[in-house]
DNA sequence: GCCATGGCTAGTA
DNA sequence: GCCATGGCTAGTA
């Protein structure tokens, strides 16, 4: 497990209840702009083992990205029942529920 | 070589 | 729609 890939997990464990994050902002602060597909490598291998929040990510635009219908009915469903509005094409309101761990720290 | 991205551009209306 | 990106892994030697 390499320090970036921790990073990356830790954050994703933060992502709280009714918020999501994009692969590319949690690659920016897992310290490298640029490595947002290595976020979904992470999220791909690594979600089972690490009880990891998946459903909380979804794409800079606010999509869901995930390809298959059965996947993306169920990331809806996550997203849903924790109050998280998803419309008819998977798409999330960002200005409203785009987690931005700095809001923390006030 | 993979990948559930992202950002820019061309092409349409 | 295109394609550069980058950390990781599988597969070979």
């Amino acid at each position: 497990m390499t320090p970036f890939t921790e990073r990356v997990i830790a954050i994703i464990q933060g992502i709280p209840e009714g918020a999501v994050m994009t692969y590319g902002q949690i690659a920016a602060l897992a310290g490298n702009h640029r490595a947002a597909r290595q976020v979904v490598r992470i999220l791909h291998s690594s979600s089972r083992a690490y009880a990891l929040p998946w459903h909380r990510v979804v794409n800079a635009r606010g999509e869901i990205a995930l390809r298959e219908d059965a996947a993306r009915n169920e990331q809806a469903s996550y997203l849903e029942a924790e109050g998280v509005a998803v419309d008819g094409r998977g798409r999330i309101d960002l200005e409203k529920y785009l987690f931005t761990p700095d809001d923390s720290f006030g």
